[in-house]
RNA sequence: GGCCCGUUGGUCAAGUGGUUAAGACACCGCCCUUUCACGGCGGUAUCAGGGGUUCGAAUCCCCUACGGGUCACCA
């Protein structure tokens, strides 16, 4: 009877947004740890940008991340329809109701006089509010307007000089003052009800016990908690969570870099690295560890712990913490993942044959500890692609210059030419044979060797890289390089 | 501008009147490794400012500053 009820209720108005995920999540934890239901709603009122791609695009991403719904769209439950839209006929019944109840009325004013009259309010310095026009019309002049093809909307009545008070689960006691909120509107000329109205209609109908949502709903929660008392309707509890800043301190947006989640997907992360990042920021759990799986978040999670101030998107953060899980995935995951961006680079042709996933899976497991998304492997791996070896500073190619450096070339090139196949070990023979019988040290042979097969001082292990390019492009790739010299 | 929320190192943060103010990311150093990285060890660095209350304030109150949100026939 009183099972915990939440909701995430987006709006299909574009990418689903890393914000939104971490809603998401935050209800999802809360339900699962309560055994309590999630509930997905689809927001749709906004005709103009809302589009079934993006409904699509959201839930796809909510199965990504591992957050599934127990009612909503798609799956149903008990309180359906569950996309607004669909739920119009039912919003007209309530609308009837305040109306009757004097909660609301029809305001005839059109979008211009509106515009003036807060133009008015601003220059004037004062807050712009609706000025209350229409509050007290009678049939007569309702009739009136109409017959000037005016198309009302309905406003609700604000009561005047009332304290409203709620206590946040996030945040604790707020309160707002009621004559700072100003009729407004709830259904549009259109029919349609806005936000504010339907969110209320849909999370009282719908039994929700919790609404957690981002903090730009918190000045809003004045205006819902009088149409909840107007209608008589049980208040839930309300808990506003911080919203996600970007590195400026801004609310994240796009040139924050990536925002949807769907990007992230893309470059390469994974959804258990997301969602432990999301849980991380603005939750903070007990003890000192930072990596948790799914379950250990649902068994720890817990709204008191959750944080009032806004928290910085911190990609590092997420860099490391997704290595963590790519690292633990393994080779075969990373290069899945890595596979078209592998592709766009021109370094495979897709689909990969068994031969050359195996070979591609064994360089993915050579870099692998430097990839932070699998995004990165492209640039990891270019060296195992690139033949034409180019020099990345003039320092790489002096060091091919020294004295001592043709010895140890020729020496490389006919001892590894002898070996009948490459393996670890063999290769790994030929190198310290070479120091040993030229009596050098190992940096006037692994460096070299190094710099005139990939161009560059630093990368994959050198034994493995040898070992992986095969002995005809490790020679072609000699024979150019000591030419170019 | 009004209203609302917030402010502990560069970032995420623990902390709820008495602590040497945890931990993590990033950064720096050392070790491991004939490269780089991973890993291990160590280090730099924080209570926005000012007033109170108190024997004692990061913790409680007030003011200021700064940041954010919201004031739509968007959600």
């Amino acid at each position: 009877m009183n099972e915990l009820r939440v909701r995430f209720a987006p709006s299909p108005t574009g990418p689903f947004h890393i914000g939104g995920a971490r809603s998401a999540l935050f209800n999802w934890l809360l339900a699962r740890r309560e055994g309590g239901k999630f509930i997905l709603r689809i927001e749709d009122t906004d005709l103009e940008r809302s589009s079934r791609e993006s409904e699509e695009n959201i839930k796809e991403a909510l199965r990504w991340l591992g957050i599934d719904w127990d009612e909503g769209v798609d799956v149903g439950g008990p309180y359906g329809p569950y996309r607004q839209t669909e739920r119009l006929g039912l919003y007209r019944e309530y609308t009837a109701k305040l109306l009757a109840a004097g909660h609301a009325y029809h305001c005839y004013c059109s979008e211009d006089e509106l515009e003036a009259e807060r133009q008015a309010q601003l220059a004037k310095g004062e807050t712009p509010r609706y000025g209350g026009r229409c509050r007290c019309l009678g049939d007569e002049d309702r009739r009136r307007l109409a017959a000037e093809g005016r198309k009302p909307t309905v406003r609700f009545r604000v009561p005047e000089g009332k304290a409203i008070i709620f206590n946040d689960l996030v945040r604790g006691t707020v309160s707002f003052e009621s004559s700072g909120v100003g009729d407004f509107v709830i259904v549009k000329s259109d029919g349609i009800p806005v936000y504010n109205y339907a969110v209320v209609l849909d999370d009282a109908l719908m039994r929700v016990t919790h609404v957690i949502r981002a903090e730009e709903h918190l000045s809003n929660t004045p205006r819902q908690i009088v149409i909840y008392e107007a209608l008589g309707f049980p208040l839930p509890a309300f808990g506003h969570i911080s919203l996600i800043l970007g590195k400026d301190r801004t609310k994240m947006s796009k040139r924050h870099g990536a925002t949807s989640v769907e990007q992230y997907k893309c470059l390469g992360y994974l959804p258990a690295a997301i969602v432990n990042f999301l849980a991380l920021l603005g939750w903070a759990p007990e003890g000192e560890e930072e990596i948790f799986s799914r379950e250990e978040l649902i068994s720890r999670f817990s709204l008191d712990r959750v944080a009032k101030n806004p928290a910085v998107f911190d990609v590092d953060k997420l860099n490391w913490l997704n290595a963590h899980y790519l690292r633990a995935a393994g080779p075969a995951v990373i290069t899945e993942l890595a596979l078209p961006h592998l592709a766009a680079a021109g370094y495979v042709t897709l689909p990969l044959s068994g031969n050359e996933r195996a070979w591609l899976e064994q360089a993915v497991a050579v870099v692998q500890e430097h990839i932070s998304y699998a995004a990165q492997a492209a640039e990891h791996l270019a060296v195992f692609f690139k033949d034409d070896v180019a020099f990345e500073s003039d320092e790489a190619a002096a060091i091919l210059r020294d004295a001592d450096i043709p010895p140890v070339m020729a020496a490389f090139r006919e001892r590894l030419a002898a070996l009948p196949a490459l393996d670890d070990a063999a290769v790994k023979g030929v190198l310290k044979g070479i120091v040993k019988d030229l009596k050098l040290g190992g940096n006037k042979v692994y460096m070299p060797v190094r710099i005139a097969l990939t161009g560059q001082a630093h990368g994959p292990d050198l034994i493995r890289l040898i070992v992986l390019l095969g002995k005809d492009r490790v020679l072609a790739r000699l024979e150019k390089t000591l030419k170019a010299i």
